[in-house]
DNA sequence: CCGTATTTGTCCGTATGTATG
DNA sequence: ACATACATACGGACAAATACG
């Protein structure tokens, strides 16, 4: 198959190669075709797209803003390479939005919101019933992002999704057991009713909580610790 | 025109044009130079910083997805113009991690750590009182970037950096009067005292007091409220 | 409403730097 | 250590779309 080409998209237009190709090479890395550390040739995605390197090297730019790929001068540019250490960054970056997003729900949420909540944790119930895990991934990026979007806000809610594009970059897909996805659901369960009982305290608490252990098992579940780190794609702030 | 170009660092060669030219224009908004609104001409920077339309091309997606500008095909990019709504929600995202950050503190800050963040607020002290608002300024984003660099760690600080940035795009600078910068130590004193104690709950609450009281002061001085809160990017240019 | 000028979007060519035999 | 091959970095040119008179 030879590459589902963005001429495909020609008819559009309404978008500039360079935001194509930026979405592209996106699923590209999120999917794991490019793996992590991986170089990115610019003619070849060039050669991939059917377009030329300019809007590559465009869209490659926002990509490391985006903190996907690293690029060192003369050399080019590399799928990044996160460590533990930096994932346990970004899991806690997630702790705080989403226990500040419970605390403030409690407070502000009205019953509509909170209808739609419950009505996505039954989704999940039954997804986790069905063993479908993918029906299950996709109603608790949903759950998680109503959260944000109900509390915290709009903005709140990209940042932690490009925090989770970026932990992809560590964990392939977290993969959810049926055992996992009952007990995450009922943490679920636990983070909206405090939140329907207006305990902010104990809505902050289950919110934080939940992405915990998350973070716990993701970090138990670990093969190595992988203390290499930075390597010489290192990311720029680097320090010690 | 004094021309800063980029010319005076050709010689170090260490880093692209692009990432030179993207912190050149950076510069430019957050100093003001670009107003909110204002068309970005790729030529005209190019011919300014002395290089060629390829670096500045690659240089303001990475500011588009950093969110400084935004950017409509065919008719190029804009200093992103954020209004209340936005701005209000970025606060919140700051209140979120500041609080998570002083509770985290609380419970794992070393006594060296305290002791840098005590000499920081004498050091404003000191410049409160010499009425000297840029030190001040300065003493205040460490203090900050130290807070969220103990306790949350260092994608933090980059988050709250550019959370910082974006706010720049709508207050021009936080005018700090005496009595601010007085009340605004005094807070966080209070955020240090509770750290040294160890008390999570009053930390957390300190540090999202001392932002939301920023917030606040700022939606106060703000001289229209903008109600309108234009979505998304909103209106690019003030055109009828 | 139309023609012109300006600017963006894209592609290609060249030079420089790095990796490798 | 040297020479070769290759990829990146940058500049420049062309076409299309938009803005303006």
């Amino acid at each position: 198959m030879i590459a589902p080409a963005l001429e495909a998209l020609d008819i559009l237009r309404t978008r500039t190669l360079a935001s194509l190709a930026g979405e592209a090479i996106e699923r590209l890395i999120v999917d794991g075709e490019l793996k992590a550390g991986e170089h990115l040739n610019e003619l070849a995605l060039a050669a991939r797209l059917g377009i030329s390197r300019g809007p590559i090297r465009e869209a490659i730019r926002g990509l490391e803003r985006g903190g996907l790929v690293v690029t060192v001068v003369n050399q080019g540019s590399f799928v990044r390479k996160i460590s533990a250490g930096e994932a346990h960054e970004l899991y806690e970056v997630r702790i705080a939005l989403t226990g500040y997003a419970c605390a403030h729900l409690a407070q502000h949420a009205t019953t509509d919101q909170i209808k739609i909540l419950r009505d996505l944790i039954k989704r999940m119930s039954a997804a986790q019933a069905a063993r479908d895990a993918a029906d299950y991934y996709t109603g608790n990026l949903e759950f998680h992002a109503r959260l944000m979007d109900f509390g915290g806000n709009r903005r709140a809610v990209r940042i932690c999704d490009e925090l989770g594009q970026e932990l992809n970059l560590f964990r392939r897909r977290s993969l959810v057991s049926p055992e996992g996805m009952k007990a995450s659901n009922a943490e679920h369960a636990d983070i909206v009713r405090a939140i329907a009982a207006g305990d902010v305290a104990r809505a902050r608490e289950a919110g934080e909580a939940h992405i915990r252990r998350g973070m716990d098992r993701f970090e138990a579940s670990t093969p190595r610790p992988e203390t290499d780190a930075a390597h010489k794609n290192g990311d720029r702030t680097a320090k010690g």
